[in-house]
DNA sequence: AAGACTCAGGCCCTTACTTCA
DNA sequence: GCTGAAGTAAGGGCCTGAGTC
């Protein structure tokens, strides 16, 4: 960014737009879509800046300008008004159109940061799911290799409790005991054994 | 000090146009 | 040459923070 176009601007606030002949804008005379004649390609730009526009012509922006603009982008992704009128000064460009492009700028980057994000969670969610089928795999090889139920043997009597009394919690696949009559035994996982 | 109002700037969504396969 | 998709400049609405009264 050069820095000398810095001081011929003059920032007016309040005036952000280009029609005011005040200022930085007075010293030049921009049309909306005027593209400089150092365009490298498509330059069918006759009739543009004709003003009883019906259609609105598109802008295109040179590569050149495109350059800078991206330059000025990689140092900043936003411009006070005193570098974005410099910026479009030394683009021959409207403030606005400035402004604009950066902001569409900002959104193209959002949105390829919010497609790399996807990507990423989506990769997650493959793995994952590969674990998980992996680990139901093991569980269930774990299961196959049981040889008959568990023997719970009770705090309280110190004897084995009946089979019946034993289900398995749903959530972390553990032996856990019914609260019928022997209400106070708990099932220690030193005390559950194969 | 607090609330209403204004204004500028940013973001988002959309439209209109261009380019390219 | 036609067409649809992708890219992008620009319009408009809404929100927010700062300044003023």
């Amino acid at each position: 960014m050069s820095n000398s176009s810095l001081e011929l601007t003059i920032s007016v606030p309040g005036f952000s737009s280009f029609d005011h002949g005040v200022g930085a804008c007075a010293m030049r005379n921009i049309d909306m879509n005027m593209v400089p004649s150092n365009s490298l390609e498509d330059q069918d730009d006759e009739e543009i800046s004709g003003g009883g526009g019906p259609p609105r012509k598109k802008l295109r922006l040179t590569k050149e300008q495109s350059r800078l603009l991206e330059e000025s982008f990689r140092e900043n992704h936003t411009l006070n008004p005193k570098q974005k009128e410099a910026l479009a000064y030394q683009l021959k460009l409207l403030p606005r159109q400035v402004e604009v492009w950066f902001q569409n700028r900002r959104a193209r980057t959002k949105l390829k940061q919010t497609e790399m994000e996807c990507e990423y969670l989506k990769r997650c969610f493959g793995s994952l799911t590969e674990e998980n089928r992996r680990l139901h795999r093991e569980v269930e090889q774990l299961r196959a290799l049981r040889v008959g139920p568990p023997t719970v043997i009770s705090p309280n009597t110190c004897q084995p409790l009946p089979a019946s009394t034993l289900t398995m919690c749903p959530r972390c696949e553990r032996v856990t005991t019914t609260t019928t009559t022997t209400s106070n035994a708990s099932v220690k996982p030193s005390t559950l054994t194969q």
